[in-house]
DNA sequence: GAAAAACAATACACCAGTGTATGGAGTCAT
DNA sequence: ATGACTCCATACACTGGTGTATTGTTTTTC
């Protein structure tokens, strides 16, 4: 239980040298292993092959199997929640800057595969694991609620503020969902970047 | 091998009976399993418990596990396929229509819990299965289209209708994806109908 | 109404995966 | 340079799951 980790390790996973492995360097290892299967394939014995260890290793550094998990997922919550101060919103008119966040919503999001992936993970393990899915939807909710100061600039009610940022959020989502891995995803997901700024603009005060 | 079960069987899935099983209510089975816990929790001995039967009724029913979940596969495809027939325009102006189908894909689809559930579950296996995203792929590109022919008569640009299109259909998916199970669900759900249909709307040929 | 076919139970071999206990090798402080 | 601490290896027990072989029980069919 002693959760005070603060002395500093060489890690491993950037230079891929043998020295000791650290409880981030499982779960860096845990992220693929999610991104590719999904957290019902996160499997212990993989992990420690990736690594080139054995489990001894991980039982050392984790207390089970849940505990992987759990530390997982609250590193992605936290990270997910931190990458939001990053957006703030970096003045420039309106369109501009809504093309700035719709590219980065949908655009850049489809480029960073291993990170959409593991998202699309963490939403379906959400489905059957009550703590994914009470971080989930604080990541959902903060998110929303981000797009929605951007959107009080383009129209005067709240009502449709919200509306509009709530429906550019799961247009996103499903894009991820619908559009990744499939042929013409790029060209979709453009159309789709396109359309979304003609309608957002389309909507303000009249 | 043999495809061709043509034989009209009682089944015991309607009624609860004590009659002997068919190869369709292991697959109505499986369901329930699928969309409690996704393919990855779909476990033979889970279903045989369920249908009050050993693992050996299943062995006469599938050649293994790889069987079950092929078929539930296919048959997931052909149903989705096939509903959709029912789906035809019924006439009227655009706009009613077009609040129809609103009403379809979004309030009617997140009434339908386990519907839903398969759906997710059917993509998020989709992701590690290439079989599975084949069959999504063909699903999805149905749909579609199906509704590129309403928007048609809204827009008489092709492009622009299969833009509509496309993007009423990620927002239907990201909505499940993203609202199915929260609190105040319904709400939103009825305010992402509204705002698409005014949206769509407005995109008429000005 | 008896043979044949359809369906299900039982018992077994087998494998993949977790967790635990214990030992061993490197490192650091004193 | 020895003791303590950190990190990993090895070996084992145990569980849960698949698939197979064999036998038993219902239904069909003639």
């Amino acid at each position: 239980m002693s959760e005070a980790k603060t002395r500093a390790k060489r890690s491993r996973s950037a230079t891929g040298d043998k020295s000791q492995l650290t409880r981030d360097d499982w779960l860096d290892a845990a992220a693929g292993e999610v991104a590719a299967g999904g957290f019902s394939h996160l499997r212990v014995l993989t992990l420690a092959k990736k690594l080139g260890v054995t489990r001894g290793s991980f039982y050392w550094h984790f207390r089970d199997h849940e505990d992987l998990v759990v530390s997982f997922l609250n590193r992605w919550r936290d990270r997910r929640l931190h990458e939001l101060q990053y957006w703030k919103p970096q003045g420039g008119d309106v369109e501009t800057e809504l093309r700035q966040i719709l590219e980065l919503l949908l655009t850049d999001a489809a480029r960073n595969v291993r990170r959409l992936q593991v998202e699309l993970a963490v939403r379906d393990f959400a489905r059957r694991n009550t703590y994914a899915a009470e971080l989930v939807a604080e990541v959902d909710e903060a998110r929303i609620s981000q797009n929605a100061s951007l959107f009080s600039r383009i129209s005067s009610d709240p009502e449709r503020t919200r509306d509009l940022s709530l429906l550019l959020y799961v247009a996103t989502i499903g894009s991820q969902v619908v559009l990744t891995g499939r042929s013409g995803e790029e060209d979709d997901i453009g159309r789709i970047e396109d359309l979304m700024a003609r309608i957002v603009m389309g909507q303000r005060d009249s």
